[in-house]
DNA sequence: CACCGTATATTTACACCGTAAGTTCAACCC
DNA sequence: GGGTTGAACTTACGGTGTAAATATACGGTG
C-alpha cells in the first residue's frame, strides 16, 4: 500500500486509482455484511442489487463478481443468520434432554428467538427459500436429537417438528400487528363503532387494556406471547410422548 | 343502445367501439375476479398490473379507475378470501361451543384450511397486509367467542389467539417443503453423505420412510400434520382452561 | 339533432428493479 | 515493455408500479 499518492482522485469511493492505489477490493464476505445490514435497518424491500452496491461505494453489477444473483444472495443472508443461530445454539448450557427435554428445547427455542429478533427480516425471506440450508437443517437435527433423548418415538418426533413449527426456530408469524392495525386512527371509538361486529374482540380488547393500562392498543406482548404459545405446544407433546410409554 | 351495427370492428378485447357496440365495462368486480383467477393459476408472482389488465383486454391503466393501486387490489385480493371464509364458516354446524368448544374451533380451523387451500397465494399476501381486513377480524372474533362459551377468561383467551397462531384461520407456514429440497437430487445417497452432519434426521427419515414407503421423501401428510399440530394446541389450551375453574 | 360534461380507456413517461453482454482499466507476471 | 487477467464499469433490455396528459364514447340536455 503506498501511501496514497492523492492526485486528488480524491474521493473515489471504490477505493482506488489513477495511481498507485491500491482499490480495497469487494469480497463475498463484505457484499454479504452490507446486504445484511442494510436489510436489519431499513427491511428487507430496501435490499436491492443496485442499493447495497451504493452501500460500498460500487456499481450494483461489480456485485456478480462476488454473489450469483439476488436469489443467491438472500440465500447467503439467511445462511448468515443461520450461522448466527447455530453459534447461539453453541453456547447455551441447556438442560440435558434425557433428563428435561422440555427445558432443553424450550431454551433452544429462546436462543433462536433472539437471533431472529436481530433480524427481523430473517422469517419472511426465510419462507421464500425453496433451496434447503445446511446449518437450518443442522439446526433441526438438533431439535429432533432432543426429543429423541427425551423418550419421542421418530413418528412422534416427527409430528412434533411440524407441530412446533416456526416457533422452534424462534418465531411465529403475527397475521397483522393489532397494534398497528387497529391504531390506524380513533381507534378506541372506531373499536366501539364496530363493537356490534366484533363483540367479543371488543370486549375481551376492554378488559384486557383495563388490567394492564397505558399503551391503549399495543396490548400483546411479543415475547409473553411467544413463550406461552409455546408452552402449551410444549405441553400437548408431553401428553403424548407419555402416554406412549407403555405402564 | 344500438343494437351492434357490427361494422366488423371485430374482436376488440376491451369490447367495444368505432361504432355503437357497448363496450362491456370494467369493473371493481371484474378486476377483482381476474386478480384472483390468476393468482391461483399462476402464483401471486404473475400478478401484475399489466398482466391482469392484459386478462381483461385491457391496458394496465385503465384498472386504476377501479382499484387505487396494486396495494389496494392485495388488500381486496384478500378481502375476497376473508369472504369465502366467513361464508364456509356461516354454513358450517359446529357443535355448541359451550358444550364442545373445542370440537367448534377444530371444525372452524378445518373449514377455513379448506378455503385456503384453493388460495394457496393467501397466506403469504395476508402477512404482508398491514391494515386489517373487517371479515378476518369478525372471523377472529368468532373464535373468541367460541373460547369464551367454552369456559376462558378473556385474559386466556387473547393468549390462546397468539398460541393457535396462524392455525386458527387454516394453515400453518412450512419453512420448506422437505419433498422439494430434500429431494433436489440424489436424495438418498445424499443424505446418507450428510449422516454424520445430521444423525437424528437420517434415522428419522429412514424410519418414517421405512414405516410408509413410496414416495421417497414426499413423507408429510400436510392435511394430517396440520390437524395434529392443532390438536396439540387445543390440548395445551384446555389444561390451562380446566385449571382456571376452581375446584 | 347538436352539444357538452363526464366517465372510461389509452398513451406516454418516469423511476425503479434484476441482470446479460460488452468495455475499460489497474495490477501482476514474464 | 507486453501480455494476461480479473474486477469494476457502462450500456442496454425487459420487467415492475404509477402519475399525467390525451383520446374516446356515452348520456343528458338544449
Amino acid at each position: 500500500m503506498t501511501d496514497t499518492v492523492e492526485s486528488d482522485t480524491s474521493r473515489d469511493p471504490a477505493g482506488a486509482t489513477t495511481k498507485g492505489t491500491p482499490r480495497t477490493p469487494l469480497s463475498r464476505e463484505r457484499v454479504m455484511r452490507a446486504a445484511v445490514d442494510v436489510a436489519d435497518a431499513e427491511g428487507i424491500a430496501a435490499v436491492s442489487m443496485r442499493r447495497i452496491g451504493q452501500e460500498l461505494g460500487v456499481e450494483a453489477m461489480s456485485l456478480y463478481n462476488h454473489v450469483a444473483g439476488k436469489e443467491a444472495m438472500l440465500d447467503a443472508m439467511v445462511e448468515q443468520v443461520a450461522t448466527e443461530l447455530v453459534a447461539a445454539v453453541a453456547s447455551l448450557d441447556s438442560p440435558d434432554p434425557a433428563a428435561d427435554w422440555r427445558g432443553a428445547l424450550r431454551a433452544r427455542a429462546l436462543a433462536a428467538r433472539e437471533v431472529m429478533l436481530q433480524h427481523r427480516w430473517a422469517p419472511g425471506v426465510l419462507e421464500t427459500r425453496t433451496t434447503m440450508n445446511l446449518d437450518i437443517v443442522r439446526y433441526y437435527d438438533g431439535v429432533v436429537g432432543i426429543l429423541r433423548a427425551g423418550g419421542f418415538s421418530h413418528d412422534l418426533a416427527h409430528h412434533s417438528l411440524h407441530a412446533l413449527g416456526s416457533r422452534v426456530i424462534g418465531f411465529s408469524q403475527e397475521l397483522f400487528d393489532p397494534g398497528d392495525a387497529a391504531a390506524g386512527d380513533a381507534s378506541e371509538e372506531m373499536l366501539a363503532a364496530m363493537a356490534s361486529q366484533i363483540p367479543h374482540l371488543v370486549e375481551m380488547l376492554g378488559e384486557v387494556a383495563h388490567d394492564d393500562p397505558g399503551s391503549t392498543l399495543g396490548w400483546c406482548d411479543d415475547q409473553t406471547e411467544f413463550e406461552f404459545g409455546l408452552d402449551v405446544v410444549l405441553d400437548g407433546l408431553e401428553r403424548r410422548r407419555a402416554s406412549t410409554v407403555v405402564p
